[in-house]
DNA sequence: AATGAATGAGCTTTCATTCAT
DNA sequence: GATGAATGAAAGCTCATTCAT
């Protein structure tokens, strides 16, 4: 691996490289398991040479962490329809939110299964990127409190209840897809679906035959 | 820990003495960084002894996923009201998953974190423990439909993703209760209701002031 | 294995017993990795009673090599025609020899292999047994050159070469023989025969057609 | 030793330095009792080099046998007067292995007592260089034969017993020759020519008083 | 006569990290 | 900008040996 050999490639560009290969290497091996010989090789460096970019391992895991939370956190936020009612708001961002991790299995494999079990510092890096998207998500659902007219219906503590818990059931949507067999995987616009029906609508309703959909 | 210094045990006792620590130390640590002699050294034995019963450090992360495995199936199974209407039947599994959960946090978090994270043969343990709820929680929606006499109305693979998004969000509010500081951890109930509500209502017609109540 | 159960055996047989597993254990592993516990086992009997009868490692060694040789010297001593022709006399002892190694390849093995490749205090004790073989030879030698009149001819120093290479070609012989498949293996007698034209004859004499023949 | 602290040396370099100390080591202690650390120390370097550069104990292991295998054969086809009769060609060739085995006291009983006892793998190694010498020397006594008119005289099988006899032989004396004491220990040229009297002349010619002598 | 329970010490191996060029 | 050479520290695992019964 390490592909052809580049020599004196800009620092940046180098980076970058490093970083592609630790998101590999992490995925494939976990935090711990993964050594940094081996991210050097798949990169195609010499190890001194990822010493003298990134400094340390940790240094190294924190800032592929931080990449792929913000490209993460740029992909939902590109996606969502600014200005449409909540739900068509929570739809497309869902949308955006599959699509991206479904491209990005491996990113979204190191952020999901890799930085939130290695302890602290790591797990702490995606707090910070999954209190963004919940941030987001509360103040949709307060939205569409407003939209339906109920004020002070809901307390603050069951808001943010509703948001981890739409959001956590994304995130195991999101692994549970990319472990499918590639034949049998749902698409981006299909396990949006699947959720909105299931967070929007509610198994009980659903039961009566009501179902989410799309609207104007 | 390592407690009182308690010579000449017998075997089993001492086995359920190690995986105890395991359980404690892979959680705290996680697979990787957890060393045999710190487990050892919780568990008050020589590391040996660690290995005269439990044979490699992969058998004891086996040993210990299957224990805390099977305890939690048999708390869920143990609080499902039987024969009981489909939504009280989750309820009730819902708010046994979440109190053993809370009770056993280091188990629930070497089987949620770091069993899922850390190779095929691990995963696999956990992916038959989860396989045995999905297929509870599948028959309660199956039921649930027939309740609501909707035939036919649900296709087998939707059914499918929706159960698989029920047990996530379960998972992830597991961990998130856990994760919260003592003082402010909501309840197994609580956070069964939040669940139920979130799940079986629907953020739509809970916006419109709907609410899922154990009824009758 | 470790056979039949049997159970409160007197100790001078249970010591017979081990030194019996311990031989296989060794031949088949080594002096080093043969673990007291696989001796243990092989011996049916538990750890504790084989230090509690032979002590430790070393000594358990020691004896196997004492009784190996012994039984090996025994075999060649009772094997010799006594009085006979200084030809005839090696010829019946190396066929003892070359009888005794075929039967017991384990213990030839230990002797052979093990015992002179683990260090000096073990080396010693076949040293001693080799001497008294060594001086046997030596005499019949010595007996030959009087037989065929040649006083004098022969330093005593040349003696103790060709006792050397006699005896060490026998035992190379010896291994080389239990070392052959068994389809293939010689019998100890035309084992012995093929000693007796190489070292007996010579090599020149022998091109010329000459034979050593078992004479009246 | 350890010698002079020569840092930064090239990897070639330093593989041969291992190798030596290795030599060294198996030697002393046997394969087993030897420890990585000792031979790093004797090679004064770390032991991570020596896993960087050798891969693992039975690598190192392998390797050694290789090297000293390739050396002891090369030092008898480089001493055999090619083109002469057949006694002086096994002369010469004695001469020049009981001289390596003199010189290279270390890895003769490396490949002698070493290879040969610690399992398969590495007593196929030695077996096969055993088998060179074997053929050469089975060339040698056909050869022989020839010379001195004695067709068909001689089964393929007696010859090969005979072959290994004679090297046999030689090996024991070459193991001896290294034991004796440093005073006392006889030249390449005595002990081949002890040899040549054994094998080729024969002790019952011997007796007689005949004896083997380079002819011209 | 015999054993289940237990350990100190040591081994092979790996890894994150640095030095000298 | 880039690397071959090198290591301190620790991890998983095993073994000869003993204690208490």
């Amino acid at each position: 691996m390490g592909g052809v050999k580049s020599k004196r490639v800009p620092r940046a560009v180098r980076e970058q490289q490093m970083m592609d290969a630790a998101v590999l290497t992490f995925a494939r091996r976990g935090y711990r398991a993964a050594s940094m010989d081996e991210i050097a090789e798949v990169a195609g460096v010499s190890k001194p040479l990822v010493y003298l970019y990134l400094n340390s391992k940790e240094e190294l895991f924190t800032a592929v962490i931080q990449r792929e939370a913000a490209a993460l956190v740029a992909a939902v936020r590109g996606a969502v329809e600014q200005g449409a009612a909540a739900d068509r708001q929570l739809w497309s961002g869902l949308k955006g939110f599959f699509a991206h991790t479904a491209e990005h299995p491996e990113g979204w494999a190191v952020l999901h299964q890799q930085a939130r079990t290695h302890g602290e510092p790591f797990a702490l890096e995606v707090a910070a990127m999954r209190a963004e998207i919940i941030e987001f998500v509360t103040g949709l659902i307060g939205a569409a409190a407003r939209e339906a007219g109920c004020d002070e219906s809901l307390a603050e503590r069951e808001v943010s209840g509703l948001a981890h818990a739409l959001v956590g059931s994304a995130e195991s949507l999101a692994e549970w897809a990319n472990a499918r067999p590639e034949d049998a995987r749902p698409s981006a616009k299909e396990t949006a679906a699947t959720l909105m029906n299931f967070a929007w609508t509610g198994l009980g309703p659903l039961m009566g035959g009501e179902r989410w959909a799309p609207g104007g």
